[in-house]
Order: C-alpha cells, then structure tokens, then sequence
DNA sequence: CGTCGACTTGACTAAAATCAAACCCGGTGG
DNA sequence: CCACCGGGTTTGATTTTAGTCAAGTCGACG
C-alpha cells in the first residue's frame, strides 16, 4: 500500500460512493441504512488529492465544510500570537476533522496535510439541512461531534500528565488503538510527524520526545527507528501510561499476577 | 435546600419558563423564536437544587440528559485508574455541560457541584429528537456543542504552555471572559474553586498555582485574598499568557527601561 | 478562643528545557 | 560507486522550572 499508483480503474471506484468506502464503518455513513446514503453521497466531494503541506483551511476562515482524512494524515495546530505553533490533533484515515468552527462560524485552527494525501469534504450546511431530514444521520453527526470531542479529551488526558514518558507512551498507545481501528497492525506502524511534531502536539521539547521514545526502547517495551515504531510489550506501555510508580508497582507484582 | 432564601413567588418565578430566564441567551434558547420555545420548554427540569458535592453523574453512568448551571458553578472531572483527579472544566451559569457522552454514549468524566447550586436538565433523546423537528433548535444545538468544543480546544490550549504564570493568567483571563459574558465583573470575581482545584485543571501543583498568583499580585497585575480576585492590569494579564518573553517587550515598550 | 481546612511561603530535589554537538539516512552529483 | 550534503534525529552537559516536603499563616466557624 504504497502511495497510490492511480490506474484509470481506481479512479473509477475511489469515486464510487460512500457505501464502497472501506471507512464507511468508521466514518459519518456508519449506521445509514443505504437508502439514506444516496442522500449523504450527493453532497461529498470524494478523494480530492492533496499534496503535503497544502492547508485545508485556515485560522478565521468561516466555516465551510468539514473533512474525512481518506488517505493519509492530517494535523490541525493553532498558530499562537506569538508565532509557535501547537498541534491539536492528528488526523488519520476515516477521521473526521474541521468540526472546530461549528462554535463559532470561524476555524480556529489550520488543517495540513502530513503527506501526500485524500480528503472527502462535505459542506457542512447541507451536511446539517440533510441531517434535519434524516433521522439517523442527525444521529450520527452528533455522535461523530462527540467522538470528536472525546479525541480532544484524550488530548487533555495525555497534557495532564506530569511525565513526559507518560504522556508519549500515551500517545503511542492512542496511535496504536487508532491504526488497529482503521484496520492496520496496532503494534508496527510508521508515524506520519517529526518529533517535532510530536512534540507540539504534547507539548514537550523535541529531545524529549527523542528521549522518550530511546528510553521506551531501552526498557524493552518499543523499538523505534527512526519514524518506524513497534510495540513489543503492550501492557508494559500501558503501564507507562500510568506513571512510574504503577510501573514499578506492574514490576513487583510480576510474579504474582498474569 | 438552604440555599437562597426562596420564596414562593421565587419559586413560582424560577420555574417559568426558558424564555424568562436571565440566562436564556447564552442557553441553548439563543436564537430560538418564542414559538419553538414552547417545546424545549415543555422538556426541561428547570432549576434543580443541587447541594455542594453533589454528583449530577458519573463516568459510566449512560447518556441521560445535558444540563445547563443556572446558578452556581460545577466542575467535571476524569478520575484516572491510578485514583488522582483531572478536572476538565468548570461551568459557570449559563454554561452546558454533559456533552461528553455524546460519542460514546456513556459518560466519560462526572459532574460535581462546587457549591449549593441549581440546574436545569435536558434529556438528550427528547432534544435530539424536538431538534430534528426545529431546524433553529438543531442549529444552536450543533452550535452550543461546538462551543463546549472550543472550551475543551481552550483548556488544551493552557495546557500546551510550559510555563505555570502562562497557564495561570490565561485561566485568569478566562475566567474574566466568561463572567463578563454572564454579566457579571470581570475584573472582580471570587473563585468558586480551591488552589487543589485550579492545579488539578491547569496541571500544576497547589502550590505552584499559590505562587503563581503571589507573583501577579506582586507585579501588581491583580489582587488576591484567597478567593476574591481583582484583575488590576487586564493587558499586562494578557501579555502574562504570552509568555514572559512577551512580558518583557512589554515592559520595555513601556518607555524607559533600566 | 481554639480548631480545622485552605492557603502561603521556604528549602530542597527531580525533571524537562535549552544549548550544543554528533549521528544516521536518503538523496544528489561527481 | 562513493563522497557529500541536509534534514531529521539522537545524545550529552548545563540551566531553569516546577514538584515535593515541611512549616507556618490566615480565616471561617463552632
């Protein structure tokens, strides 16, 4: 699955319909019945290609659609005053993205492609007039608003944490559930960010996520190279997730406990 | 309970109806023509007594209503495995919260009252399926979860500052906003919240928020006595949650530097 | 007036930021 | 084929910052 080589045949079915779309389960479409899709398919504009680095939309632009990362990576960062920028969230395929200006009218943030990638775009205020006709798609909006304050949430979560090992291993961990949700190995993917990334995104220097991912590896629990990363010991990250103590704690009970 | 002392006509009065209440516009009635009112109004549980501590869920607890602090303040909080308490927000009168079941269906942090309170409750079935009914009503519902988001978006964006006087002053800052929102001062408030509390938000320790506030009161940016804040210097606040560097050009600008 | 809880302040320690230098690897061009 | 970039990454040494532990202080309330 190399980036794609786009035969006149794939063109043909990547248009196809929200119903062939091997993220359907995971995206808005989840939980339609197929009558009510030909409504939703109607007003998506699918796989338009992006090259890395293009932005979506932009700080104060107003709200026009919303977005499905369909192939490759996306992140959103806020752009402080000051000039630094922080990361907000990545984006991987089947995610939904650009819901940050429903407040408001008004992105807050900026949407840039990690690499070259596709997007499914869909203009919010159809999305929102058909979702007043359709029951279950109102259902679904709203749950998919939902979730995607629950990913905010699991930000808050990780931020929250005192130690930087906690909060990467965290990370990877979400990462983890997040490639094996979208139907790839949770435990070998190659990340699509720099470290530097990363590191706006948790808000820690860059050599400290290099740190933490060296000392992830030294214990045995991932092996890293690069952007390459496997997991190796699960619940030994899950510990770290916990903070050192319950480590130790995880340690000590090894002999007790499965 | 022995809140305010309520008097029947109080009462009577308290109960009326969405359309009479002071808060209404920065509700989820915003926008929302008196026709239609009728029905959101038939769906509330207006003005609950809640006393101090009480829980309005739980995390696990199954998506029942949304509720909205008519008075008094609520903070929602995320108790980790390890037993140590997040607290992701505080919601001022007029503020909605409970969204985070939304994606899920199940709550994922639980609701407390910071002091002897009153809500007003929402089945979230029952509006989901009046929204479906009343295009201005989905439309501010959509819109009032957006802005819950953007609260969340905020809290991320405090949480991603490395220095405590930045995470401080921009809660501060907020804080103000969002009384003044209500109508109330914002350069004067008391904190419905202990110093364990903000650092359990801001992700710092008790005392580093003590100290905190100890250095913007040194520098004359407000005035503490335990709860009660007074904003003295609203920009030099501001340029506080730019970082100090930030402060420093400020200082600077001021005209003559030593 | 004494007690208790919340808050402040101080001294010390642990952790991450910063500064700075190598290193690794994919790509380019000799 | 190999030397040589250059970006992203790792690693090291030092400094800064916030956490921790431990006293005190303040203020509300019985």
């Amino acid at each position: 699955m190399s980036t794609p080589s786009v035969s006149p045949i794939d063109l043909a079915r990547l248009r196809r319909s929200c119903a062939d779309c091997s993220l359907a389960q995971l995206c808005l479409p989840a939980g339609i019945d197929r009558g009510d899709l030909g409504r939703l398919d109607e007003l998506v504009k699918k796989r338009r290609p992006v090259a890395r680095g293009d932005r979506l939309y932009r700080a104060g632009d107003p709200l026009g659609a919303v977005f499905v990362a369909s192939e490759g990576s996306f992140k959103t960062v806020v752009v402080s005053e000051s000039g630094e920028e922080h990361v907000l969230g990545f984006h991987l395929p089947g995610e939904l993205f650009g819901l940050d200006a429903v407040g408001t009218g008004r992105h807050r943030c900026e949407a840039v492609a990690l690499e070259d990638a596709r997007v499914c775009e869909l203009p919010f205020a159809s999305l929102a007039q058909v979702a007043g006709q359709l029951p279950s798609l109102q259902r679904q909006l709203l749950r998919v608003m939902g979730q995607s304050a629950d990913r905010d949430h699991d930000l808050v979560e990780v931020l929250s944490r005192r130690q930087a090992c906690e909060r990467i291993a965290l990370f990877l961990q979400g990462l983890s559930d997040r490639y094996r949700r979208i139907g790839q190995p949770g435990e070998e993917f190659s990340l699509p960010m720099s470290r530097e990334e990363i590191g706006r995104h948790l808000g820690l220097a860059l050599e400290t996520v290099s740190r933490g991912f060296s000392r992830l590896h030294e214990d045995g629990i991932i092996e890293v190279r690069g952007r390459r990363v496997r997991i190796l010991d699960p619940q030994a990250l899950r510990a770290q997730t916990q903070g050192c103590e319950a480590d130790m704690a995880r340690a000590r009970a090894r002999g007790g406990r499965a």
